[in-house]
RNA sequence: GGCCCAUUAGUCAAGCGGCUAAGACGUCGCCCUCUCACGGCGAAGGCAUGGGUUCGAUUCCCGUAUGGGUCACCA
């Protein structure tokens, strides 16, 4: 068989030569140690998590090597490509803070290693393809789809390996002739690798994340350039792995079944394997005991998205991620509360071989702790950029006096136990709207063991004491002159030690203050909310809850 | 079904032949306290299973079970 008359028959028009393109990618100049990574998404919908995480990795371990991440767009299956969604994914791994040093950015590319697109990467492919029929090592096979499932069915029923490979490829010992005449008649062809391998055969490899693992040869002529001349997901890897220089390959572990195939890809082109990092997927509870991939498809908070949407601050996935990402990223958090993300020193044998329940419980606790260190200018800020997109009525409200928003942000804040009373953004509302008239509740409900008589006369005790200028201390204790006139203890421990003696304690005539001026059961300190909303404020809704209750 | 991977509390996990088997989230209790949110203290809860190897196995080997992944001209 002439090999370079076949390769000629099938790939024409291909004038370039393996070296021609070498020379375009040439050997990067990166310091010792420094590792070249690449996130590499493939079009098809919105940026999953597990992609985040993936990407988070990439990033950490090309960054803290001075290495480089690139960003390469798998867009090799046209069917099932999303328009905008490359665009998207830029979005999102902006808004995650996630830099990339090369690869597809909007409209184009940067970098010196593209293109970065591989739908515009096709002459390259079809380069090397050129080159493995020329050496014996691919061949074009003409089965149609139809051909394909009659052998599946008879291998079905012979119990035997499903898949094109030695005596059930037809073509991959055809003679010139038959390839002629294929070709003659229009026929369509992929171009399959001609595998040697031998599934009897098994090898150990290392993996950086699993460790040693066992590998079956790969015996499949697997399909190398689909039959529009656009490669498969495990050429494109190779090729585009070896000329970008990639250093690791770090991707979902649900690759490691083809991985043998990726080798032995790489091998017949002469290509250095590079090292690979399968990380374990994202799972979640499926039923009572059942957990599974979190999934596109039925999962909404598989998309990052989503917790945009819900108001989860970038920040708090990110260092959600990065306790699932290295174990020990907490113990070094809780010794450094302050330092960035990027000076955590992520290794990859910190990594974890199986997969991780995505708990959003513990990502609210993280959520809460992220948010409790931020300024109450930079909760002020984050929280109206989130409420203009998602809950623009509240906007409004929020933003209409910035210095008197953010006096009630700052309480409890800024002090080194401060207070977590919220994790999204989106509980901002929540937790501040008593603050505004608009979401004021004037129904709050009272204790249901006092009179509303008593309450109000409490109130009306409260008002003729009331002085806005009070230091904290008379504050309260004019709080506990009214108590003790009402038969109610000054001290909670006094009436704790004689409750019979009691009609309640202080408590629970700050409980009826509380009510009256926010609405709600709980709140932050009152002294301190009651001098951010100010005197009139304070004697308008007092009033408005004496009258209330005299009803 | 074949192949591959995994298995420490409800969850994430330290552990890498000898420990009363860390820690975090969650749950529960107590304390603090004007309520809540914090904070402090404490509790319950775990090495899937059967064989080896060994003076000794959570740790090493084999089997079993369970769970997961994957078997496309999708990535």
């Amino acid at each position: 068989m002439n090999y370079n008359e076949l390769a000629e028959l099938v790939l024409p028009n291909i004038k370039t030569t393996p070296e021609d393109i070498e020379k375009r990618y040439p050997p990067r100049e990166l310091p010792e140690g420094a590792k070249v990574t690449r996130f590499a998404p493939s079009p098809t919908g919105f940026l999953h998590v597990g992609g985040l995480f993936g990407c988070l990795t990439d990033e950490r371990l090309a960054h803290q090597s001075n290495g480089v991440v690139i960003l390469r767009i798998e867009d090799t299956d046209s069917k099932r490509e999303v328009t905008g969604a490359t665009e998207l994914f830029i979005e999102n791994l902006n808004h995650y803070g996630i830099h990339f040093d090369e690869g597809a950015v909007v409209g184009g590319d940067k970098g010196n290693y593209g293109p970065y697109r591989q739908s515009e990467r096709a002459e390259i492919y079809q380069t090397f393809a050129k080159q493995l029929i020329r050496e014996g090592k691919a061949y074009p096979c003409f089965l149609t789809a139809e051909e394909i499932d009659e052998i599946r069915k008879q291998q079905e029923e012979k119990k035997l390996l499903p898949g094109i490979y030695g005596e059930w490829s037809k073509w991959r010992n055809a003679s010139i002739e038959e390839v002629k005449e294929a070709l003659a008649a229009k026929k369509e062809f992929v171009v399959r690798l001609k595998s040697t391998g031998d599934p009897s055969n098994h090898f150990k490899f290392t993996d950086m994340i699993k460790g040693t693992i066992d590998v079956t040869e790969n015996n499949i002529d697997e399909v190398l350039l689909k039959s529009d001349g656009i490669p498969t997901y495990h050429f494109a890897h190779a090729v585009d792995d070896h000329l970008m220089g990639t250093t690791h390959v770090i991707r979902g572990d649900e690759w490691l079944p083809s991985l043998p195939k990726h080798i032995e890809i790489f091998n017949a082109l002469g290509f250095k394997l590079p090292k690979y990092c399968h990380t374990a997927a994202l799972l979640k509870m499926d039923g009572p005991d059942s957990k599974r991939k979190l999934s596109k498809r039925k999962d909404p908070e598989a998309d990052v998205a989503f917790f945009t949407k819900e108001g989860y601050s970038s920040e708090a996935l990110l260092e959600y991620l990065m306790t699932l990402l290295n174990s020990n990223f907490e113990d070094w958090r809780m010794a450094n509360p302050d330092a960035s993300i990027t000076e955590f020193p992520v290794s990859l044998k910190k990594m974890s071989v199986s997969g991780a329940l995505f708990d959003i419980v513990k990502l609210y606790d993280v959520c809460k702790n992220v948010l409790c260190r931020k300024s109450a200018e930079e909760i002020y800020n984050e929280t109206s950029d989130w409420a203009k997109i998602y809950s623009p009525d509240f906007y409004r409200v929020f933003t209409e006096n910035p210095d008197y928003t953010k006096n009630f942000l700052s309480i409890g804040r800024g002090t080194a136990k401060p207070r977590k009373d919220f994790g999204l953004y989106s509980e901002v509302q929540e937790y501040s709207g008593f603050m505004f008239d608009e979401y004021y509740n004037e129904n709050g409900e009272y204790d249901e063991r006092f009179d509303n008589s008593l309450i109000k006369d409490v109130l009306e005790q409260y008002l003729k004491v009331y002085d806005y200028n009070d230091e904290q201390q008379d504050w309260f204790e004019k709080i506990k002159d009214v108590s003790e006139k009402f038969g109610f203890a000054r001290e909670t421990k006094q009436y704790k030690a004689s409750p019979e003696s009691f009609k309640g304690h202080v408590g629970d005539i700050s409980s009826f203050i509380r009510v009256a001026i926010t609405g709600k059961q709980n709140s932050p300190d009152m002294y301190q909310v009651m001098k951010t909303l100010g005197y009139d404020k304070v004697v308008e809704r007092l009033n408005k809850q004496i009258k209330r209750l005299s009803v």
